[in-house]
DNA sequence: CGAGGGGTTGACTAAGATCAACGTGCGTGG
DNA sequence: CCACGCACGTTGATCTTAGTCAACCCCTCG
């Protein structure tokens, strides 16, 4: 336990690329330096299989990558909408809990688990660079949770719409015309609802003035005060 | 960074006693070994309030808490309900999240962070056992947005069973005639649901003998198969 | 030009939220 | 010790919401 793996060097350029992005608002570029692999995934292609063994643990640069599982009964559940500076691929199991797909193209860091397991790391000099890590899965369930328990179907797609905005706005675009990479379906398997019904309450959202929609996948938040609280007879 | 924090024995034992109970399949019985404060908790007090300052991070190694929080338009989610050996206390945070409240008499044991942040003792020899805490607290979030992605309220409801039962044979109790400690109200909060719904859903599943209620508060799981797959006009 | 996938809208239906009444157990105070 | 209040639980009636099925539009791609 507690064996050096890394060269002090290594973990200093890492932590400090690490450190710099946090104080100016964006994430981290790269999480094992020049340790781990870049790869460009083209938008609709598979990172990797739920079930599958986790070789790699990952972190996303660019673009936008989606989680997501198939239950027993054949229904699908999107448990997340990655974002720049997001790490996924199941950190503390050898098996991907989740399949991962690449919504737009996207740059990706990977980096081989078979040498290391994530705990020894956690051990090592990489430990804050981990916990980094740790405490990212965890915010994103926990915003899940929070999207997931909204009463109406209206009110979960506004607050969608406002936490897309907020991932954009953490990663320096523009937070009001925001784009939506992910289909309705995505979007309706991440809320627990129906595609129609995420369709029907963006049509409510945009005749009321909330928003406005210049092309099904550009939408401009307009009157945030009433995202922020749908009314029940919406 | 990588000060020495704490003596090699204290580190040692609490980590014997984590993977004496891990390998058990219980859970740690300390955290900090002896330099956590033990304290007992009457039920239905309260432990901390959201948006306090987080003094403490604790583990509870007896009884039942529930975690919620109340928000901008009054809604109240229960984000939680905590067993034995499960960590709570916005471990991230430097205020608390979410309120705690003990629904049973309950044991924990707290942890002053005072004088040493979550970041610096994971860095620490502690590394491990925060680890576990993280893995924690991670796996309630997601088994949580498993409960509220279900299609139907009695599905829902009847997960949450299983979910009960589940933990109860994580703690090596009886995993059949479960406890349940919480209200209908606390229940409803946390499938998203409302405290009707759930009184009607266990109603139903009484019926078809799915379950037995020798009280509100006792319930035998009889067939685990409609349980755990409720179809959809049930 | 046709096929197919994604998006929207409409009509229908079923699930569940709401409002309300009532029952029960428990604690407190007369 | 009983009576009362109160919180929780259950059940019923009603009505809104949203899931389902279906048609149609649009755009892209072969």
């Amino acid at each position: 336990m507690h064996t050096k793996l890394l060269s002090d060097e290594v973990v200093r350029s890492a932590r400090m690329s690490a450190d710099y992005a946090l104080s100016t608002g964006t994430r981290p570029a790269r999480l094992f330096g020049s340790l781990g692999e870049t790869e460009f995934v083209r938008a609709g292609t598979s990172i990797y299989m739920q079930d599958d063994t986790a070789s790699y643990l990952y972190q996303l640069i660019n673009g936008t990558i989606s989680t997501f599982l198939v239950l027993e009964n054949g229904n699908r559940r999107v448990t997340g909408f990655l974002s720049d500076g997001d790490y996924f691929g199941s950190i503390f199991s050898d098996h991907y809990q989740a399949s991962a797909e690449a919504k737009t193209d996207c740059t990706v860091v990977r980096y081989s688990r078979q040498r290391w397991s994530t705990r020894d790391l956690a051990q090592s000099s990489f430990g804050p660079i981990i916990l980094d890590a740790l405490e990212n899965e965890l915010k994103i369930a926990e915003e899940h949770v929070l999207l997931l328990g909204g009463v109406t179907a209206c009110a979960k797609v506004a607050a969608f719409l406002l936490y897309l905005s907020k991932q954009a706005a953490r990663r320096g675009e523009p937070a009001n015309p925001i784009s939506i990479p992910m289909t309705r379906y995505d979007i309706a398997d991440f809320l627990g609802t129906t595609p129609e019904s995420v369709s029907r309450c963006l049509t409510k959202l945009k005749q009321s003035g909330a928003i406005k929609m210049s092309a099904h996948d550009t939408i401009t938040l307009v009157d945030r005060g009433i995202l922020s609280d749908i009314p029940r007879g919406y």
